[in-house]
DNA sequence: GATTCATAGTGTTGTTTTCACACTAAGTCG
DNA sequence: CGACTTAGTGTGAAAACAACACTATGAATC
């Protein structure tokens, strides 16, 4: 079966730039192409959007049959549409990111992908088409909206010490951070909530827990506050 | 001439939320559309991408197209995908907000616009499409990326006085700003040359003018600064 | 040419935020 | 019980911010 249609269009697809942190780096998922163009290539992954379906919708679903990863946050980042971009013909893409914490999700290569792997960001392969340049925006974008919104907690476990909070910010924005300094600002904007739980199997002092206070965090942004690190 | 594709394609679009700044108020550029769906209806200006040409110059295509803009500040907001946004088939649009000055440009209808007309915000017409939900982010997105981007220069003559780059911030930002604070920081920056010139034609004392040193922006900007209002 | 009028232009002070910095407390391990 | 490791805490100096009112200048009017 074919489609018709009275001009000519430009292909369309997403591709997702999946950051992942484990206790101590910071990576990214790339898959290697199992097709042409750039077959045997490290990419995104992504594929095209169907008739039909949102272009979220797409991402996540192209994400997942290429990874196996789901039920991540995903937000978009931007759109490409060089002519010249894809050697075969113009092919268009909406650019998304996504944030997990590496303990959480196993990543198995399907569909058009060879393999699925986790990158660190200072020793990446060279990629297929223009990925290379998207990875760059994703990278700089994951660095200032760290800053200014919440989404740290989701590269967290629902329940984190401060300690790890901190660690997740001085790995994404590499720098470091004073202590003291950073747990005063962080509790003063009352967006954690403490429970009455420590970290176990610790081979020193336990920390204790603290939550992400949703809620709170969108009452107050309702009345005007700002996030910031 | 038709063309066949594999798999079906959505259509892809862009649209151009322009914002334009008299002395006193914020407004944005309609058109009305000459043909269905919405025939009739206001819309952002926009239309379809070639095959082979950018999204981005896309953009400035149409825009001139319908509305007879040119060489204006465009950005790229967002792309929507929804796939009943549009009634007769799937279609994907790139929205892009452009900033201009509104003494600067005389706008004329043309090709698929029966008018072009600009509106104040607080005075608009029902919107064709999903057009009301991409103003509204065009709208957010200029309000905070004024305050950390210097792109209110761009609604601005090449010269102008402290008082003009004042009344911008407080129209676009909806409030009152004091005077004083606002001068200390705004040269304080140093991202402003100062000129041997004054306004005129004014009835009182006249003001000094001063231009946007973007070059001195730029070498802060690899140093680190982070501009701010 | 004196007066009025409108806007330009300027400093100070108290408050808040930021940043730099070092020790004691608690729990594990041997 | 001593050594080790990380948790948890406070202070002071410097910078940024917010609130606030008057004098200076030039044009217009009489």
């Amino acid at each position: 079966m074919t489609f018709t249609y009275d001009y000519a269009r430009p292909a369309l697809t997403v591709d997702c730039v999946v950051f992942g942190l484990d206790d101590h780096d910071l990576k990214v998922l790339l898959i290697e192409r199992k097709l042409k163009p750039f077959r045997g290539k490290w990419a995104l992954p992504g594929g095209f959007v169907r008739v039909g379906e949102s272009i979220d919708h797409a991402a996540r679903r192209e994400l997942k049959e290429e990874t196996g990863l789901e039920k991540v946050f995903l937000e978009q980042l931007c759109t490409v549409g060089n002519p010249l971009r894809d050697p075969r013909e113009h092919v268009v893409t909406v650019a998304y990111y996504a944030l997990v914490r590496l303990s959480d999700h196993r990543v198995h290569a399907a569909t058009d992908a060879a393999q699925a792997l986790w990158f660190s960001l200072d020793d990446l392969p060279k990629l297929a088409f223009d990925h290379d340049d998207i990875l760059n925006t994703a990278h700089q974008r994951l660095r200032s909206k760290l800053r200014y919104q919440p989404i740290g907690f989701e590269l967290l476990p629902k329940k984190f010490t401060l300690r790890q909070l901190q660690a997740l910010y001085e790995i994404v924005l590499n720098r470091e951070l004073d202590k003291r300094n950073f747990r005063k600002k962080i509790l003063k904007m009352g967006v954690l909530e403490e429970t009455d739980e420590i970290e176990s199997d610790v081979a020193h002092r336990a920390a204790r827990l603290f939550r992400f206070d949703r809620q709170a965090y969108r009452r107050m942004t309702r009345r005007g506050f700002h996030f910031e690190i």
